[in-house]
DNA sequence: TGATTGCATAATGTATACAATCCATGTAAT
DNA sequence: ATTACATGGATTGTATACATTATGCAATCA
């Protein structure tokens, strides 16, 4: 039994798409706005600056505009979306319509994830970086919907906080959640097993307070 | 002054990618369970019997992996993916919290689309193939989430109900949308300028009975 | 007989090739 | 000077090639 084997039994070989490891990559150049809006994307210089071939870079570009980061135009290739009130108008109040809808239909939650939750939102308490808050901002809200056990309401949540990321780098604070979040975040944990209803509600106020944030960076005026 | 100016001038000329061309003929194959379950689909074979490269069909797979689809699984291609009676639990909320979203902040219903809803509505009842059928059900939904403008719901909302095609081809009756669906398609509209809530509330429910009759077919009892 | 190994074949994942088309620059004509 | 057009290089969209990995089957062994 050698290397090989102990490698399968415990799970360590986790072959991944370049496609996916390009994902992040690319994201990261389009929130950083290393490659600019409304400007084509030329292929062969990302490729070869990914170490790639034009073909992975496609296909995760083609996810890309799944998620609304690019548009495929004929002819001319990939183009940046630009930001955008409207668009952004549009995207809060899916991502809040849809984390409203994990929350609904809740019979039991776990004392485990409340906990969970809990030592998430002390941990975004305690964390220095501005990635690391962002980060640990993402967690808690992953763990927050798999209460729903809805994978496919998941998978779709991640695309659309994908573009909200874009906005948020783009425009709110780059400490990432304030103590406002935070308070937030612990007032819904305190919601979840008494009431979801109050929760749904709890959290759909935490995404409007933070699309408040972003159109007032937008377009400067405080209500719009 | 040629022809080809004239068709740019008259936007006739419309390109499109293979891949998106393939999407409807490789989707049809899935949902009609020509491709079946649990089997990984041979990109060669597939490609040759569609008259191209395996390229667009793989650029093809990778946006039905995002619908739910199929599944890429590394080294051994794309599978697709059972349908279940979970999933279908997943999906159904999700396309109701969606439309109610859409339903929800409408300020004033324009005279003109409440008419195009009812005149979709009685091409619905005058169809008489079961496409046709299909056909003018989804753009009677599209129809009416139009009212919100926002195009990232309503793209979303095409994914979503991609996915749930095939629960009802599969499991409904395959004569389309019924006499009651064209009722409760007409109650919706005649809500819709006077209370938006209600009409929320009357699109949910449409979905709940849709979802219940699939339901029905997959796991036999009534209520589950 | 049943399980396992080894090999041949096929399929995938990525790279490269090639034709079509776009875009920028330059030139001529008005 | 401005417009129209021609031309070349660069870029895209699709096809093909190639190396790696999976799969099936026959031969071997317990």
């Amino acid at each position: 039994m050698d290397c090989i084997h102990y490698a399968i039994m415990l799970e360590i070989i986790e072959r991944r798409h370049l496609r996916d490891q390009l994902g992040e990559a690319i994201r990261d150049r389009i929130v950083r706005q290393r490659l600019p809006a409304n400007q084509s994307i030329g292929e062969n210089a990302l490729a070869s600056e990914l170490g790639v071939s034009r073909t992975p870079v496609r296909e995760t570009l083609l996810g890309l505009e799944r998620d609304g980061f690019v548009k495929a135009v004929p002819g001319r290739g990939f183009v940046v979306l630009p930001l955008s009130a409207e668009e952004a108008r549009q995207l809060y109040p899916i991502v809040w319509s849809l984390e409203r809808l994990a929350l609904s239909d809740v019979t039991e939650v776990s004392p485990d994830l409340i906990a969970k939750l809990r030592g998430l939102n002390r941990n975004l308490e305690s964390a220095t970086t501005p990635q690391e808050r962002k980060q640990i901002d993402a967690d808690w809200h992953r763990c927050l919907i798999s209460v729903s056990g809805n994978q496919r309401l998941a998978a779709m949540l991640e695309g659309a906080k994908a573009s909200i990321a874009r906005y948020e780098h783009a425009y709110m604070d780059a400490a990432g959640p304030c103590d406002q979040s935070i308070e937030e975040h612990e007032h819904i944990a305190s919601l979840l097993d008494e009431s979801p209803a109050l929760a749904a509600d709890a959290i759909e106020a935490h995404w409007r307070r933070g699309l408040a944030v972003i159109l007032v960076a937008i377009e400067g005026t405080p209500q719009a």
